[in-house]
DNA sequence: GGGAGGTCACTTTTT
DNA sequence: GTGACCTCCC
């Protein structure tokens, strides 16, 4: 895309917008058929879109329309030609959200956007301008973005030649570290000398200042240092900083809640007004950056200390830093969009405190709260409210709705996690039943590890499934390898890249010559494929590892010289198999062999869409995420954080027990704060919904495969009674509702059995009252003390706490066939139970329809389906074509 | 240098 | 229970 930036670098020359509401103006908005989008907005929203001078916080509940408003806004900038779409600049967090609102606005405006450069994220738009201005950082235009996998790697080696034991100092736990500084906006040198201490005997500070300068000397930047050096960049040079601020007239800003203080100091540098309007510097703001550089720990000229590293800090020093806004120049037009009752990243630096205080920092803001939801139903919504109104840190909001009260939120007690599996795959089949589209089903857990279960019982059904989240495209090992190759051939000077691959394949270059180059390297200060260059010429090393390096080195040579004769993606091709990394994979026997294959072809096929090697690049470090194409109709399941912004008809909401939902861990680190933000997360959850909501708790759980036994959540008896109806578990056999199929179904053929360890367990933990003192017997808790103790099913769970009897998922297991044993594992696992599939075989399937199966364990099978992807399936639901 | 077995941890996750 | 990662031994 054409940068209209590069066109004019200062761009105070460029054509004058037309004066606000004169009359050129008028007459282009009458050209494009008046204010019409205007129309479907409620006050409040019609409010937040015009009023254009000035700050403007939009408060902006679930649901209440908040992307609406922010394209809305856009678009009436520019029909009324306040400002030309190179002149505003709007970020988002994530690339979905700034995509989809490139889409909406495009949508409104029509043609006459040819694109908006400025709308995206944080980071992008950090690298954007860090690019242009790279050598006044010490950069090269050119810096590779390291991804968390480099930066690890890249730590590593820093431990080890500080002679660190990694064992006791691992390097990811530094990597948090930095990443933590780097969030809060800290430079090494303002690191808190307390806080820099704390890793490895007081080293941590010393490490991150030494982590930086390896940064430069590869010519490479990580995700913090996006933000944090154009940050370092606007401090340093006050004409650059001014040149962006001329150039922006309009800054907008969506989920201002979870912005950390890097990405603030980031906003408020460039939300100020130019000092004057010529390149120099005022003297005015120069002072006022030195009086406050003097006033904070840092040195002049380095980045001040940012304002609030503490979650709650003096009020005085709030007010001091609001000072410059205020004093310097009237504030800017900066529209900020978000909810502080959907602040759910606090653990990765965000500060609701951005929000809270907006109008501190931007003197005269105008608060605009959206508060009319057009989501949600009557009781989901009052449960909702009724749930965050508990807590206290809060701008405070009330949301309200026309709709139908509608259903009540249920709550479910389960005696499992299993049990509660059964029980949501039930209601799930009769919401199908009754024409409900599995698209539009949400299960959202607190925990990944809680997906799995689901998937289990899923699989068993045969209900198709998505799981959104998990493991990305870009971050498999096989698209990092091949990456690495695109990189080294991009650029020979990356060493990360050069040195994750030059042993994969395995070419025989261990650890010693690694070592080699590296010493060479660095004594010469040369990059790595330099020193392998150098080295494969000496005798240095034995002739097979010498010949392997000079194989390697001829063929990056050789690929470099066709970059660019050839397109990239038949490069990328030919690098693929010339480098032997194809082969690799197709000799490897392991099941999941071939689906990294494909992932390669997709990933070659993906390079189509991109201009160059340098283009494609830059793109996947920066957006790591693939839009997957749906088309399934399929149950989603993802965790409450990756909800945030969807919606659906009907969301599950399982897991609300104590200690996983609140989450133990975020109680205990962040106490009060930490239980608000999972209160918070639970509000999130509630309303995604908008017909129906599902609560579910499950009184045992295992938990890094021990048993436990919870009480339910605090959060339900935070509901408001009126709203919610507590309903008798569906997946329960036996108990009060005995419906459905026998508890005793599966007893007699195998009999009970008391010598198991899970049942002695259950005993021990019996006495010890683990399993009796579950709590809110209102919920349907069956209790222990049940006879059904003596039918604890032996055939799944040796490990099993003592409860109803099998579902349906272990009838299956029966199906199957084979030696059934006693040993719970052997079922689950089915080891035991043999397949008369084998890999190969091409299948079909009721639900995913027909596929190849790649793997067979016991009686499960892995198939590829055409469609539907890989899944997991018991054999008995598929069968030959 | 590479496979096999032991040890460790384990909430959330974007860029 | 499980997967990732590291170390040990061939």
């Amino acid at each position: 895309m054409a940068d209209p930036a590069k066109r004019d670098p200062l761009e105070a020359a460029a054509a004058p917008a037309p004066a606000p509401g004169g009359i050129a103006a008028r007459a282009a908005l009458a050209a494009r058929g008046g204010e019409s989008y205007l129309d479907d907005l409620n006050p409040e929203q019609k409010e937040a879109v015009e009023t254009l001078d000035g700050p403007v916080l939009v408060l902006a509940g679930a649901g209440t329309g908040k992307t609406r408003v922010l394209t809305t806004r856009i678009a009436h900038i520019l029909a009324t030609a306040r400002a030309r779409p190179a002149e505003i600049l709007s970020v988002t967090f994530t690339n979905k959200a700034a995509r989809e609102m490139k889409q909406r606005v495009g949508g409104m405006v029509g043609q006459a956007v040819e694109g908006m450069p400025w709308l995206g994220t944080f980071h992008a738009i950090g690298v954007k301008i860090l690019r242009r201005h790279a050598e006044l950082v010490g950069l090269k235009t050119d810096f590779t973005i390291l991804d968390t996998d480099d930066q690890i790697r890249l730590l590593k080696q820093l431990l080890a030649a500080e002679g660190i034991d990694e064992k006791r100092w691992p390097a990811r736990v530094l990597a948090g570290l930095i990443d933590h500084w780097k969030n809060r906006g800290l430079t090494p040198e303002q690191v808190p000398a307390g806080e820099g201490a704390v890793f490895a005997n007081g080293r941590g500070k010393k490490l991150y200042a030494a982590f930086q300068e390896r940064l430069k000397v590869l010519n490479a930047a990580d995700f913090g240092d996006l933000l944090l050096e154009c940050i370092r960049l606007f401090r340093e040079n006050p004409e650059v900083l001014a040149q962006y601020q001329r150039r922006f007239k309009y800054i907008l800003v969506d989920e201002y809640q979870d912005t950390n203080v890097a990405q603030y100091l980031w906003l408020r540098l460039i939300a100020q007004r130019p000092a004057v309007n010529t390149a120099v510097t005022s003297p005015r703001l120069r002072g006022e950056v030195d009086a406050r550089s003097a006033s904070g720990e840092g040195a002049p000229g380095l980045i001040e200390t940012p304002p609030h590293p503490d979650p709650l800090p003096a009020s005085g020093e709030r007010e001091r830093e609001a000072l410059p806004m205020a004093t310097l120049s009237p504030p800017k037009n900066i529209c900020c969009v978000g909810d502080d009752d959907q602040s759910i990243y606090g653990w990765r630096g965000a500060e609701v405190d951005n929000i809270l205080r907006f109008d501190h920092d931007f003197p005269g803001a105008k608060v605009i709260r959206l508060e009319r939801n057009y989501r949600s139903t009557g009781h989901i919504l009052a449960a909702a409210s009724h749930l965050i109104a508990h807590n206290e840190g809060r701008l405070g909001k009330t949301l309200r709705t026309e709709d139908v009260p509608g259903e009540k939120v249920t709550v479910t007690g389960s005696w499992d996690s299993e049990e509660e599996a059964r029980s949501v795959g039930e209601e799930i089949e009769e919401l199908q039943r009754n024409g409900h589209l599995l698209d539009e089903i949400a299960i959202l857990v607190r925990a990944s590890f809680q997906m799995r279960e689901f998937e289990d019982r899923f699989v068993t059904l045969g209900l198709p499934y998505r799981v959104i989240g998990g493991p990305r495209f870009y971050e498999r090992a096989e698209i990092r390898d091949a990456l690495a190759y695109l990189r080294v051939i991009h650029s020979p000077t990356d060493d990360l890249a050069f040195e994750r691959i030059v042993n994969v394949p395995k070419r025989g270059l261990g650890d010693a010559t690694i070592q080699l180059l590296h010493d060479h390297a660095r004594k010469r200060r040369i990059p790595l494929t330099e020193a392998a260059r150098a080295i494969a010429a000496t005798d240095e090393l034995k002739p097979k590892p010498r010949n392997s390096l000079r194989m390697v080195i001829d063929n990056f040579d050789r690929w470099r010289a066709r970059k660019d004769s050839l397109p990239h993606n038949e490069l990328a091709e030919i690098v693929l198999d010339e480098s032997g990394y194809t082969e690799m994979w197709q000799n490897d026997k392991s099941a999941d062999a071939a689906g990294r294959l494909e992932n390669l072809k997709e990933l070659v096929r993906s390079m189509e869409e991109f201009e160059n090697l340098a283009g494609f690049l830059e793109h996947i470090s920066l957006v790591m995420d693939t839009d997957k194409a749906e088309g399934v109709d399929a149950v989603n399941v993802m965790t409450l954080h990756a909800a945030k912004g969807l919606e659906f008809d009907t969301v599950f909401l399982p897991g609300w027990e104590e200690g996983l939902f609140p989450h133990q861990r975020a109680l205990d680190e962040q106490g009060r704060a930490g239980l608000e933000e999972e209160r918070r997360l639970g509000h999130v959850g509630l309303t995604r919904a908008r017909r129906r909501a599902k609560i579910y708790f499950a009184t045992n759980r295992r938990t890094h495969g021990l048993w436990q036994t919870n009480i339910p959540s605090r959060f339900l008896d935070e509901l408001p009674e009126g709203n919610v109806e507590v309903t008798e578990s569906k997946g329960a056999f036996g108990g009060a509702g005995n419906h459905g199929a026998s508890r005793f179904d599966n007893m007699t053929a195998f009999g009970s059995n008391y010598s198991t360890p899970g049942w002695q367990r259950a005993q021990a933990n019996k006495s010890r009252g683990g399993f009796s003192e579950t709590g809110a017997p209102r919920y349907g808790d069956k209790g222990v003390g049940d006879d059904s103790l003596d039918h604890v099913d032996p055939i799944y769970d040796e490990d099993a706490p003592p409860g109803p009897p099998a579902g349906s998922s272990r009838r299956s297991a029966k199906r199957a066939g084979g030696p059934l044993t006693i040993e719970g594992e052997l079922v689950a696992k089915s080891t035991g139970a043999t397949s008369d599939f084998s890999a190969g075989d091409r299948v079909f399937h009721q639900k995913f329809g027909n596929g190849n199966v790649i793997a067979v364990d016991g009686n499960k099978l892995t198939i590829a389906f055409d469609r539907a992807g890989e899944k997991r399936v018991v054999d008995s639901f598929v069968e030959r074509v």
